[in-house]
DNA sequence: ATGAAAGCGCTAACAG
DNA sequence: CTGTTAGCGCTTTCAT
């Protein structure tokens, strides 16, 4: 049916590994039948079998991705899809394709790492969004699998990441409105489980500590992604003391928490959000959020793997890579 | 390395071929040698390598999904990742792998799909979001290649396809609000170009006509899936002339419309959107919107392409599936 | 019911 | 610089 590389040999009279070798693009090939053999290619309209290269080359150049599926509103996160988009665009850039799968607990992240793995169709892994205890990161980690992370590791050491300085990002946050005055300010994050809410939550605290502030549980608060959290957390804060600003961890809980604030009119607490997604200029106020710039940390971190996949000396390039954040100021954080 | 079927094959005494039968699970294999090929595979943890599988069978078990990447906002359309992990749910079912790819035209979309083609790496491709004139459906159609798309292409003849019935959803819609006395309803959807728009706008124009409503061009506004397009839309039907209802095809879309409504003063405004995503329950008003199951377009396209991959014979099945909506009504109706 | 052998399409020594 | 040969790991006739 299709040309194989054989046809391609026969009509440029050469041996198909000289075909072979124009494919791979080897530099020991004579100008005259590189051309004679490109001319047969073209003519005989043929493409190389990829999976009969990776077959011989122990090599798929594709990219596995596991896409976290816990909970219904963090999927929904555009977070991910910018990510996702990043890691295409430096996968598409060196020629590699992606693979994802979603999974719903650990469990079945391991279950789906293991299949990629036996199966030999990727190269490596990439993993979205590190817990505090992350078995897969462990697993492969064990076993010398290539893989890279997106947020930061507990335990970082030899492995690949990239992640945003969420804690100085938040660290930054929070002096900021101490410097204009605020001092009663409520923390709402996601999951307690996963490295991105801790290390926020520690750049918050260290900021109020740094002014002598002193930190009251009651104005911490961590659940889940949700609007939900962020509407009933802000309204169980305000029932209790009434904050001067509620910083966030992400856009969705600072959205329910504009809406409690709403209903309760409380319009002059300050609200902040992070990630700074398409909506948060639409809300009314307006939501100041830190922009984490989430494609970039999918490009990073692609480039992070596929370069540490090819470079076969193992330089000692650095292991990580950290994501510039920024934060924008709407009306949220101007009343 | 890693054990392959003949290590198997001499550690339970037999030939690669009879291992090879077991993976297979094939019937005429007594269930002796059976037993003791699984325990030999048990016991090296063999685990077929699925490229090699592949080049055997010239099948992969992958399905190439093609994920446009045009509109900033659309792409953040939690539909797209919503349809995703339908598609996701019954591949992983059939044993299926999916790859992806992002592409910002449709001339680098038809170099994805040959791409993907050529290599041979995948058994079928899936479509997301189909042109009025789509190049990627003619030149699949054309090579004869299994591939399903996602929305209803111009031309539906023996091509597959799943949709929701866009006409009588947004029909059903604008039916229901001159029932209850509106009788100015003005129209803001995305692009022309897409079979999406068009259908809904022929739901609306539809139901308009049936009343003896004149349809009004300055009514009807279409550009692109994002709050701006509402925005602007928005103020730009208003100072025209105030309608009583604004119908929109994307929740996008009416985000940016609550937004000039509210900075307009003109709450009394009826508001619907499309997709129902999740933040539309966190507007203020709430925002009622046409729920079209994303999720479940996802799961049947993957339906479709697989078990069409799959069913040789070619039986008679239809080829395409009508997905349901729902119109869940909240405050932006009722005031 | 099982084995031997050829082949899927490409690559990689090794020779020359 | 190019050809020969073996082999990547699995499947599949064709025998027996």
């Amino acid at each position: 049916m299709t040309a194989t590389i054989k046809d391609v040999a026969k009509e440029a009279n050469v041996s198909p590994s000289t075909v072979s070798r124009v494919i791979a693009d080897n530099p020991k090939i004579s100008d005259a039948t590189k051309k004679r053999v490109l001319a047969a290619m073209e003519k005989l309209n043929y493409h190389p079998n990829a999976i009969a290269r990776s077959l011989a080359n122990k090599s798929t150049k594709t990219l596995g991705l596991l896409l976290p599926n816990t909970d219904e509103d963090l999927f929904n996160n555009p977070f991910f899809t910018q990510v996702m988009r990043g890691i295409s665009i430096y996968a598409q850039k060196k020629g590699y394709y992606i693979m994802y799968s979603y999974s719903n607990n650990e469990t079945q992240d391991i279950e789906f790492i293991k299949s990629y793995i036996h199966s030999k169709w990727v190269d490596g892994i990439i993993l979205l969004s590190a817990r505090q205890e992350d078995k897969c990161i462990e697993y492969l980690k064990n076993i010398h699998y290539p893989f890279v992370v997106v947020g930061r590791p507990k335990d970082s050491q030899s492995v690949l990441w990239v992640d945003n300085d969420n804690f100085q990002a938040m660290y930054n946050v929070v002096t900021s409105l101490m410097e204009r005055g605020y001092k009663d300010i409520a923390f709402i994050g996601g999951p307690q489980s996963l490295t991105v809410t801790n290390d926020r939550l520690k750049g918050y605290k260290k900021a109020l500590w740094e002014r002598g502030i002193e930190i009251d549980e009651n104005y911490i608060l961590t659940s889940e992604f949700s609007e939900l959290a962020g509407y009933e957390g802000a309204k169980r804060i305000i029932e209790y003391k009434v904050p001067q600003a509620i910083v966030t961890t992400d856009d969705i809980i600072a959205f329910g928490v504009l809406k409690a604030i709403k209903e309760k009119n409380m319009q002059k607490i300050a609200v902040i959000g992070f990630n700074n997604t398409f909506l948060a200029p639409y809300q009314s106020p307006s939501l100041s959020s830190v922009d984490i710039n989430a494609e970039q940390i999918g490009y990073q971190a692609a480039k992070l793997l596929i370069d540490s996949l090819e470079d076969k000396e193992g330089n000692n390039k650095p292991t990580y890579y950290i994501v510039d954040t920024k934060f924008i100021e709407r009306e949220s954080t101007q009343l």
